[in-house]
DNA sequence: GCCGTTTTCGGCCCGACTGTTTTCAGTCG
């Protein structure tokens, strides 16, 4: 089957050749544009595809439509293998290597002769490439300085990673003299799943100070670009971070820029043109030249004729439509929360008691929360038997007596869904329990039939009422289920049972366009934080943000509602 | 290749930095 990641890839592909190639940049532009849109889809291609929608999709038209048509038909695409055969695969991968861009991977071929990486770097260590037009001994430098950063290449970090990272480089800068405002922009401030460089922003009249700071930090190996405002960095860690000083009164429209996404502004820069107006990082410029200076974004959008857009939609998945529109969702927030569905004890692979577990949760500002401690069915995580529930039930009441009014612990279990979709736990241990969890955590190597088939039969158990981590991926080491999500996301619509959106930075499963179909399906969520010590409550703020990517309100999450509400639900 | 309350053709975001150049092309975000 053709999925929308290979239709995107493609795509993708196609537009790395015709950039080589010399075409259109636009007509590249209009490629990559599709393929990351494609990408993006909460839903299966071949749905749009039977239903003759693919023309919805942004950047998609009559073109790439057919295209698409024919790649899901025949399973190739001819446009696509003649576009290959005129360029080597190599040269194409000569565009991973930074500072090498379509024109260089192209004068290297066609001058040189080089197909490959490797004899790139060979052409560079014999002195070849400093002949070619336009290339000196720098450049050649430069080429070997960036084949070896594509060699140690890191991959994108995780959420929280980031976040500390990015926290740990802003604390020095906060400090020097003249800053006002510091703050982390980019991906990270996007809450993308995963963040491959961090974009630093600080508000200062004079850089200077700023940038000699920066390049000094100790994280900091090597300086790999230094201006009056813009530095680019690579750290001991191998992450490129670019750090950007404006002035104070320039604040809203340079982190508006350095936020991104780049799709976003690019829509948004169009936009503004329509009202002959020119956005960039410094301004908004009328035709006259004259500047409106936005100190927020606020204002920056405000200018635009539109409400503010939360960072986490700005990904040009339609959400500059819906501002216009007034449509714009109002989004789950952190305090929305009013409780926690899975959090894990001693009991099982969790590292905190429950009382200190539940005082954690409580200090975290819930109002109540689920243990959710394995079933005994997963041995590596020391599960629980329905005899080891009983007691930890009474042992709950215990603490709740403690605790006091304004804080309720339920009982709760991760039920371990076996291979062939029965649960691990007997119905009436099950019955016994406020809320039911069901979750997979082996033989994720399924096919795709009896991957669907078994979380289908988890969500069709009239005593399960929440599927966690669906997929059961672990972001950078291992792919989850190959899952049928539309019939799962249907069946959980169908059967009113909840779909968790994991916050554990390496899970964040629901993935945001599954969120989004989700939403659009009624499903409820679950924004559960998988609390394994008590430390791990902090991780709600991801699963937030990864609902608030899928465009999800608090009346699309469960927890952010009472426990009366909950417990009321869970009985029905 | 996409797209349209000024357009079905002619546009398509805007700027920093670097290196190789005498005014700019290439790359990046």
């Amino acid at each position: 089957m053709v999925s929308n990641q290979d239709v995107a890839a493609v795509f993708a592909a196609m537009a790395d050749i015709l950039s080589i190639l010399g075409e259109d940049m636009h007509r590249i532009m209009a490629y990559r544009r599709a393929a990351e849109n494609i990408a993006a889809l909460g839903r299966p291609l071949d749905e749009l595809w039977r239903a003759g929608e693919l023309e919805t999709i942004p950047g998609v038209g009559k073109t790439l439509a057919a295209k698409t048509d024919e790649l899901l038909r025949t399973g190739r695409l001819e446009a696509y293998e003649k576009l290959k055969s005129q360029v080597p695969e190599g040269v194409v991968a000569m565009l991973r290597v930074p500072d090498v861009g379509p024109r260089k991977a192209a004068l290297f071929w066609k001058e040189l002769g080089i197909t490959s990486v490797d004899e790139l770097e060979a052409a560079a260590q014999a002195g070849k490439l400093r002949g070619l037009p336009g290339m000196g001994v720098r450049s050649e430098e430069k080429v070997l300085a960036g084949i070896q950063a594509l060699k140690r290449r890191s991959g994108r970090m995780l959420l929280d990673t980031a976040s500390e990272l990015a926290q740990a480089l802003l604390a020095p800068l906060r400090d020097v003299p003249g800053v006002v405002q510091v703050a982390a922009a980019g991906s990270l401030r996007r809450m993308r799943e995963t963040v491959g460089d961090l974009d630093l922003l600080v508000a200062t009249e004079d850089a200077g100070p700023v940038m000699a700071c920066f390049c000094a930090l100790p994280q900091v190996e090597e300086v790999l670009l230094s201006g009056p405002t813009k530095t680019s960095v690579r750290t001991r860690d191998g992450v490129q971070v670019d750090l950007r000083a404006l002035p104070p009164a320039r604040w809203g429209t340079a982190l508006q820029y350095f936020t991104g996404s780049q799709a976003h502004n690019i829509r948004l820069r169009a936009l503004a043109q329509e009202r002959g107006l020119s956005l960039s990082e410094y301004a908004l410029k009328r035709e006259d030249g004259t500047e409106i200076l936005c100190a927020s974004e606020e204002e920056v959008y405000g200018a635009l004729g539109l409400p503010p857009i939360p960072p986490e939609l700005r990904e040009d998945r339609g959400e500059i439509e819906a501002a216009l529109a007034g449509a714009l969702p109002a989004l789950v927030e952190l305090t929305d929360l009013w409780g926690d569905l899975q959090f894990h004890t001693t009991a099982s692979d969790g590292r905190g008691s429950l009382r200190e577990m539940a005082e954690a949760a409580r200090a975290a500002g819930l109002k109540y929360a689920l243990v959710t401690d394995h079933s005994h069915g997963l041995g590596i995580a020391r599960g629980l038997s329905p005899e080891g529930l009983r007691r930890q039930r009474a042992e709950i009441d215990q603490v709740n007596c403690a605790l006091g009014p304004a804080f309720r612990l339920l009982a709760g279990v991760e039920v371990e869904v076996r291979a062939d979709g029965s649960l691990d736990l007997p119905d009436e241990c099950l019955a016994e329990l406020d809320v039911v969890v069901a979750a997979v955590h082996s033989s994720l190597q399924q096919s795709r039939e009896q991957a669907t088939a078994r979380a289908l039969a988890a969500l069709r158990h009239p005593h399960v009422d929440v599927l966690a981590h669906p997929t059961g991926r672990l972001i950078g080491r291992r792919e989850g289920a190959d899952l049928d999500m539309e019939a799962v996301l249907r069946a959980a619509a169908e059967n009113d049972k909840a779909v968790e959106v994991n916050s554990y930075p390496a899970r964040l499963d629901l993935n945001d366009g599954h969120v989004r179909r989700a939403v659009e399906l009624g499903v409820r969520l679950a924004i559960d934080s998988d609390a394994h010590g008590v430390e791990g409550f902090r991780l709600l703020r991801f699963g937030v943000a990864t609902a608030r990517r899928g465009w999800a309100t608090p009346a699309d999450v469960l927890n952010s509602r009472s426990v009366d509400e909950v417990l009321a639900w869970a009985k029905k």
